[in-house]
DNA sequence: TACGTTCGTACGTTATCACGTACACAGCTG
DNA sequence: CAGCTGTGTACGTGATAACGTACGAACGTA
């Protein structure tokens, strides 16, 4: 049975506004993506779906990657979550480990971030804790006390308060408190994706 | 003159891992995407290039948004950005409010995470701060300490220690901090947009 | 008013996307 | 071995994406 239900895709608005923001013509962008000018229009106005050659092009065009252009869903809402409203957090099965997120699970949500707290000796990504991310995702750290090391498949690095670490976090990683006290991580996981 | 540097945009073998990452076959995706199983064929070897309509579809058929699918650009690093290594930020032409970049800035970046410190009685978002994002960017920030009121289109919102906030940051908002004590603030936005 | 310039869009042609059908190959089942 | 079921791919046709050219409207200048 078929189960797909698509919204249309609307980039038309998107590119007119992206254009008109950087105060382009159709054929000044035309000249910059290489796409025709009447091609544009066409796509501005919803006449046509391009293909992911030329909406490439005119993603380039506007100095912005495809993937960028196509991020259009989400709503514009102001969500809080309160301190007080979150629990103290799961008690992970790596004992010694306690992570809580602190982003809403909003729906097109597109980073998440969380706090983990690390006893001495303890580590992330013990068999049961959120393993790894989706394809794609991308995470950023940032040690707020302690001191941990990273293991990744580059290899270890060791970091130190204040230091921030950015890698792809789509492949094997976890953190290691290997010092005496606490260690509190910061973590922001963008764009990761979600299956059933 | 053109610009325009074009990356081939090589979903195919994305499409492909995905789909049998689900233990799908040609026919099962296309029964599901509403795309006609030769099609997809074509589409995973590369040999045509899909409208941005039967994109979607396959997307959505492989349960993940058409901006997640395509990114597969950027390269596999690891970056660290030392304590040590950072200036101490910028004292902002707002007096009272210093603020540092903790995320290197690489391409392909997709969420940058800054800390900010605010005086008592201090603002972000004075003239000549970043003033607002571009559009598309959402951001999210938490109190790490003191308290702060967030000014947006939508009204007034008063933050305290560990609350957390998200929001459309393409539009007009700031921080205050009215209280007597420093307010430091931890601040990720994501998918900004960038021009020359 | 008349002219040159620029804007966005309507027209007609060509390239190719996307479909349905049909095929060659593999793995089972009787 | 014949017969079935599944896979992924080659073929031919209709739909349409993408191009180049050309038009009417809106602005500035003479």
């Amino acid at each position: 049975m078929a189960t797909v239900e698509q919204h249309a895709i609307d980039v038309g608005p998107r590119v007119r506004a992206l254009r008109e923001a950087m105060d382009l013509s159709l054929r000044d962008l035309s000249q910059r993506s290489g796409v025709s000018a009447p091609m544009l229009s066409q796509v501005e106005r919803g006449e046509t779906s391009p293909t992911l050659a030329v909406a490439a092009r005119i993603a380039a065009g506007l100095e912005l990657r495809l993937s960028q252009l196509l991020r259009l869903d989400e709503g514009g809402t102001v969500s809080i979550v309160r301190a007080a409203d979150r629990r103290t957090g799961s008690a992970g099965p790596a004992a010694g480990h306690r992570s809580e997120i602190l982003t809403p699970p909003l729906p097109g949500q597109r980073a998440e971030l969380s706090r983990h707290t690390l006893a001495p000796g303890a580590a992330t990504g013990g068999p049961g804790d959120p393993p790894m991310h989706e394809a794609g995702s991308r995470e950023t750290a940032l040690v707020q006390s302690g001191a941990v090391v990273l293991e990744i498949d580059s290899g270890r690095h060791e970091l130190a308060v204040g230091d921030c670490v950015t890698f792809d976090a789509d492949l094997p990683h976890h953190f290691e408190n290997p010092g005496d006290g606490e260690a509190v991580l910061l973590a922001v996981v963008s764009a990761g994706l979600r299956r059933s």
